[in-house]
RNA sequence: GCGCCCGUAGCUCAACCGGACAGAGCGGCGGUCUUCUAAACCGCAGGCUGCAGGUUCGAGUCCUGCCGGGCGCGCCA
């Protein structure tokens, strides 16, 4: 429609002595339906063009416009000069039994066609289960990437993790330690400093080890199958493994249950066995951007724009983080990606810059990647703020939070804000009330038009699939159809912007706009004609529950 | 000190690349179940969109400066 109008306005600023140059007729729907169901700023944009008032130019163009009696009933100029569309009723019907062919499809678009696009998220280093601060990532991620996947896009999954590096080897002296104390239980212990005092852990325990249950849990795990074989293993031989090996098996499981699967997990070791990284020093080193001091290797980040510079190699040899992540862009660059998408948490916001400029000195094509970037979750208890970490486990897991609110409820609460606002998330409310979670009225409006079905199809009433869509006139009909309508383009400009919020802004209307035509109309008893029409229309607001829910990757129950 | 994000109803948040009278949920007050699900619906109250300027036909949205909060600014990731 919106392109239908364009076309329009276009021929008849063509009649009025033409537009200017690379001008495109924008819409809106105005937020009082009084306005119509859509209007054009076109005459407002244009007045200074055309150098004459607002309404003028409007009623000049209201003029010259030819448009399709049958889409098209109103033209009408309000305001300081907007041009407001209604829609014929035999345009609306006819689209909302395009809803009802299209099913399961309604909402995809084209516009990613045969173009790829790789969502990295979660990448969590296995040093413990997900906690509610992984959550917001995983589903973010996972959400975007459905977007991705409902506009055409072939969207790969992706899982970055590392498990050199110092954290996962004080992980394996933690689980060393456990180990030896179940070896011997004499084993002596000592007090370190835990999340709310001292707590006693056995001797060898590091100082900053992982203090979570788990890690003995691995630890008797070891035990058991090993005995005390194991006693002179180095803790970042058996011990990190068998850490490693169980956490991911739980951050999998974890994922599992919020339905997220990964396609693939990229191991940051490959880079230096592939002696990736080692090719980009040389290549930076070879473009005067990387260059030695004080022992260790410098990238000229200066040349970028940044205050100092920053370093690739550590002086002990060891890369930091910075060029691992540069060859792994490349990489990603190097598998032919349309669309390269990171999904970080507020605290990464800085890295991405250096990340970005190692790549783009290497001559690639930067515009590709993208990053998607989410601000912190605060985890509220008794009207206090929690403080996390998952060394001293003082960390709400995401299992957790599932058993206690549920799967859909902990999707939708990650998705139902925006990326870039600070979330909130109350556990003893998403405990207590959690049955007054928005999430909810979603559904219920899916079980009842799911009830309704089954009521039909109790009472052996039997809805013709070629009824006749023009009987839909009720004020909550109508409305409910233009609701609907809105679902493609909800989906578009929701992954346009990487922002699942805007699906679940949009489910929202589609619930009030059904419930408020359930309250007003009744299906089953009325004219069959008449409730064939309905049923039809019942039927596309399921479609487009049922649909938009899935893009959030929540379930639509039938029965509630 | 510098950089990024945020500041909208009592609380948590929306507001579609600048549009018409800033909207929901929760909480509060008052109504509504012999009907396809009351996990619902209807109504009422509640706002100088942090403050001060600027840009323009028009600003919650863009620019500048303040104030307040979050996150960064490491040879940690």
């Amino acid at each position: 429609m919106r392109d239908y109008l364009a076309d329009r306005i276009l021929a008849a600023l063509a009649t009025l002595g033409g537009a200017p140059d690379g001008f495109v007729p924008e819409f809106q729907q105005p937020a009082n339906p009084e306005h119509g169901d859509l209007a054009s700023n076109a005459a407002l944009q244009l007045a200074r063009h055309f150098r004459r008032a607002p309404r003028q130019v409007a009623e000049d163009l209201a003029r010259a416009l030819d448009v399709d009696a049958r889409r098209i009933t109103s033209v009408e100029i309000a305001g300081p000069g907007f041009i407001n569309f209604r829609f014929g009723p035999a345009w609306l019907t006819d689209e909302l039994a395009r809803i009802v062919q299209a099913g399961e499809h309604y909402g995809r678009t084209g516009s990613g066609t045969d173009r790829r696009a790789i969502v990295e998220f979660v990448s969590a280093n296995p040093t413990g289960p997900l906690t509610v601060g992984h959550g917001r990532n995983a589903v973010l991620g996972d959400t975007v990437a459905n977007l991705f996947e409902w506009t055409g896009y072939g969207v790969t999954r992706e899982y970055y993790f590392n498990d050199a590096g110092r954290q996962m080897r004080v992980l394996g002296e933690s689980v060393k330690a456990r180990y030896l104390a179940f070896v011997d239980p004499s084993r002596g212990t000592r007090e370190i400093e835990g999340p709310s005092g001292p707590v006693a852990v056995p001797d060898g325990f590091p100082e900053d080890g992982y203090l979570g249950d788990y890690i003995g849990e691995i630890a008797r795990g070891l035990h058991e199958t090993h005995g005390a074989d194991l006693v002179d293993a180095p803790a970042d031989g058996p011990f990190k493994e068998a850490a490693e090996q169980v956490i991911f098996r739980e951050i999998e499981s974890t994922l599992h249950r919020l339905g997220i699967r990964m396609d693939t997990y990229f191991n940051e070791r490959t880079l230096y066995e592939t002696g990736r990284i080692w090719e980009i020093v040389e290549a930076l080193r070879g473009r005067d951007l990387a260059y030695e001091k004080d022992g260790a290797t410098w990238f000229r980040t200066t040349a970028f724009g940044k205050e100092d510079d920053t370093v690739l190699v550590k002086s002990t040899g060891e890369p930091t983080y910075r060029l691992p992540d540069i060859g792994y862009h490349v990489d990603k660059l190097e598998r032919g990606f349309d669309r390269i998408i990171d999904i970080f948490g507020a605290d990464h916001i800085a890295t991405y810059p250096d990340v970005v400029s190692g790549v783009k000195a290497l001559g690639h094509d930067t515009d590709r990647i993208e990053v998607v970037i989410y601000q912190f979750v605060t985890l509220v208890r008794g009207g206090e703020p929690v403080k996390m970490s998952t060394r001293k486990a003082t960390y709400v897991t995401l299992d957790d939070l599932m058993d206690e609110v549920g799967e859909d409820v902990t999707r939708f609460f990650f998705l139902m804000r925006s990326p870039n606002t600070h979330l909130e998330f109350d556990l003893d409310l998403a405990r207590e009330a959690s049955e007054k979670n928005p999430v909810f009225y979603l559904q219920y409006a899916h079980a009842r038009i799911a009830s309704i079905l089954r009521k039909a199809e109790e009472v052996g009433f039997a809805f013709d699939p070629d009824a006749d869509l023009a009987l839909l006139t009720h004020e909550t009909e109508t409305s409910l159809v233009k609701v609907l309508l809105g679902f493609p383009e909800a989906v578009e400009r929701a992954a346009e912007a990487r922002e699942p919020h805007r699906v679940a802004t949009y489910l929202r209307d589609v619930a009030v706009a059904f419930t408020q035509f359930y309250g007003a109309c009744r299906i089953i008893g009325e004219d069959p004609k008449l409730a064939s029409a309905r049923m039809q229309l019942a039927t596309a607001a399921r479609i487009v529950l049922r649909n938009g829910l899935s893009v959030l990757g929540i379930s639509a129950p039938d029965r509630m």
